[in-house]
RNA sequence: GGGGCGGUAGCUCAAUUGGAUAGAGUACCGGACUGUCGAUCCGGUGGUUGCGGGUUCGAGUCCCGUCCGCCUCGCCA
């Protein structure tokens, strides 16, 4: 085999008289006729134009040459030397060409049913990239998304083991956690009838090890959450995972705020700057979301005491609800570029979002005009003057319980930003904090962890898990860029009794924490430290870093909507000899659940 | 589980109100061409219109069911 001497990206003009070896994919050809054919040899690394002329090698290399097609696989030797007819600006290697003297056909390749092209691959649909995953990763697109994502992870492994953090695997076969998300779980051959569970993450091993002395913790580990994706979410996704030891909620953010600097400064030789912290109800009521992005305003106000005033049914209604509120979003310049429809768009998402309707008025030289104008003339300088509205402006109104408002508005808000074109192209980092520690739940009837049922309260809010639950704030904190929430996490509990509160405002009864969670409480009997951790979302984080919109083109080998892997087929069946020895019997419910289409290539 | 969009040649798409032999680009096959570079030019092969049923003289098109993919609500401690 002839052995490669470079990479297809990497010659120069340099290189210029060196016999050289090169060795990948042929991404085209261009056959001249007589004796004159191009191949363009691609790699990870790029492409070089590797030349046969019959009047520089013997008739059978042409001939092989000739016989060549896209995607099979090569080597080629031949001598480098500066293009006779002309460079080629698009190319790295653009103003050299290797002129072939030998070809070796290491791999032929049938008529592939994709093509890694740049120019196609928007348009192929997702399902044949998914089949044909192997094809669709030699895009030199995708090949830069794995390059990013082992870059990141070589980034955060340096970054975080310089700061005295250990590297530790957690099991991947676990004790089946209640709450949270919906469990995988795998029968236990040795226990007939007992069943692990895959992690949701390594939470609770991350706080053991805090408990072992091991002081800072990180993994970059797989977690599997049995729930429906998204464009932004996988049943099976990746974690940076930490945790560390006597530190306050500053010091973690101050560390990780160091982390993402660092991470957005390598990979893209960006600076993040000083990464803000604002308060979870803070963040609400200016952006109608925990997870605000803050590359444009459109901030939303609060103009209760305002509607009170006016006769418009829709605002006093509101207004009478226990947490009625009334919220307006001022749209600059806006009267003038929004049409009716999409207007008539954005009261449709208001409806979707559980609003009775989106109010609206513009705002001219000569006061409020159309929609609810007439109601606010009671107010009309007081309100024009909170919002600070200038002529050409439009407000939207959303009138209901805070909760409803609130998201209506956060929706409208995002829609707007991109409908306008407000969203700048910059990275726009925060955090955060003061969670509050519980939510109830009217459907079950009980409080729920906001977070997860380990999380600290803020020092000054212990007292409250007794006084107040709904109003005890948390210590947990969210880092979100551009509106996307990137990581999540928290001062744990570390003291028995406050553990035990937290599992009983849950409604879980002595007898069942001790039966779940006996362990843990037993571990913090002996010597607990404080300590506190996050979670970053890798594959959220690639996404931001690498400018893309989803999950999966992040991923080497995603999955679908419904779970399956295209490319392999699974998930398949079990044969009833494996599931006879892991005493499990398969069940199917009345409507027979088809097995996914296994994908082979037609013959 | 609910809502929305989609499924026609290997790939990307078209096909009038239900009407004749389902077309185009590209890939592939054959031919021409010694400086191309998303090569070009000429010719050709290629179809279970996702699958099953129904209505009709006639279905890619209408109806029912079902499968698959994407977006989304629920869900995601």
């Amino acid at each position: 085999m002839l052995k490669r001497t470079h990479m297809c990206g990497e010659l120069r003009s340099d290189h210029v008289g060196q016999t050289v070896t090169l060795a990948g994919w042929v991404n085209t050809y261009r056959d001249q006729g007589k004796g004159l054919i191009f191949i363009d040899l691609r790699d990870r690394d790029g492409l070089t134009q590797v030349v046969f002329n019959l009047r520089d090698v013997d008739e059978a290399a042409v001939n092989e040459a000739r016989s060549l097609r896209r995607e099979d696989v090569v080597a080629v030797q031949g001598l480098v030397r500066t293009r006779v007819g002309g460079a080629n600006p698009r190319l790295a290697t653009g103003t050299i060409e290797v002129a072939a003297d030998k070809l070796e056909v290491l791999g032929k390749a049938e008529t592939p049913p994709i093509l890694p092209d740049e120019h196609e691959a928007e348009k192929i649909a997702e399902e044949k990239r998914l089949q044909y995953r192997y094809i669709d990763l030699r895009r030199p697109r995708m090949q830069k998304m794995l390059r990013t994502r082992h870059e990141v992870m070589q980034v955060t492994r340096r970054f975080f083991a310089s700061h005295g953090f250990l590297e530790v695997e957690t099991p991947l076969l676990i004790k089946t956690t209640p709450e949270g998300a919906r469990d995988f779980i795998v029968p236990s051959r040795l226990y007939a009838g007992k069943w692990y569970a895959l992690p949701q993450s390594p939470q609770i091993f991350k706080q053991i090890l805090m408990l072992s002395g091991c002081d800072r913790y990180m993994q970059i580990c797989k977690c599997l959450r049995d729930e429906d994706p998204r464009a932004d979410r996988q049943a099976e996704f990746t974690q940076i995972d930490l945790e560390m030891s006597f530190v306050t909620r500053d010091d973690v953010l101050a560390i990780m705020s160091e982390f993402i600097t660092t991470l957005w400064s390598e990979i893209l030789g960006v600076d993040v700057g000083e990464i803000p912290v604002l308060g979870y109800a803070e963040a609400l009521d200016r952006y109608g979301t925990d997870k605000p992005d803050l590359r444009f305003g459109l901030e939303l106000a609060e103009i209760s005491p305002l509607a009170a005033r006016t006769e418009f049914k829709i605002f006093r209604d509101a207004l009478s609800k226990p947490q009625g509120v009334v919220k307006a979003i001022r749209v600059p310049a806006a009267a003038g570029t929004l049409t009716r429809k999409k207007i008539d768009g954005y009261e449709r998402l208001a409806r979707e979002a559980g609003a009775g309707g989106l109010a609206t008025v513009k705002y001219t030289a000569t006061g409020y005009e159309t929609g609810i104008a007439k109601f606010l003339e009671p107010i009309a300088d007081e309100l024009a003057a909170q919002l600070a509205l200038e002529a050409g402006d439009m407000v939207f109104f959303a009138a209901d319980t805070r909760a409803v408002a609130l998201r209506v508005l956060g929706e409208l808000r995002v829609a707007l930003g991109r409908d306008l074109g407000l969203i700048e192209d910059a990275f726009r980092c925060l955090w955060v904090v003061d969670f509050p520690m519980f939510s109830y739940n009217d459907e079950r009837g009980r409080w729920e962890s906001e977070h997860h049922p380990f999380v600290m309260p803020r020092e000054d809010q212990i007292q409250r898990l007794q006084s107040d639950p709904g109003g005890c704030i948390s210590s947990s904190y969210d880092f979100v860029i551009n509106g996307s929430e990137c990581g999540s996490g928290s001062i744990r509990i570390h003291r028995t009794h406050i553990q035990k509160k937290v599992f009983e405002i849950l409604g879980l009864t002595p007898q069942e924490t001790q039966l779940k969670f006996g362990f843990l409480l037993e571990a913090f009997k002996y010597g607990a430290p404080p300590h506190g951790g996050i979670a970053f979302g890798l594959d959220r984080l690639i996404m931001q870093l690498t400018g893309v919109t989803n999950i999966r083109d992040v991923i080497a080998f995603p999955k679908t909507q419904t779970g399956a892997d295209l490319m392999t087929g699974a998930p398949g069946p079990a044969d009833s000899e494996h599931l006879k020895e892991l005493s499990v019997r398969v069940h199917l419910p009345k409507r027979q659940i088809p097995e996914p289409e296994t994908r082979e290539p037609k013959p």
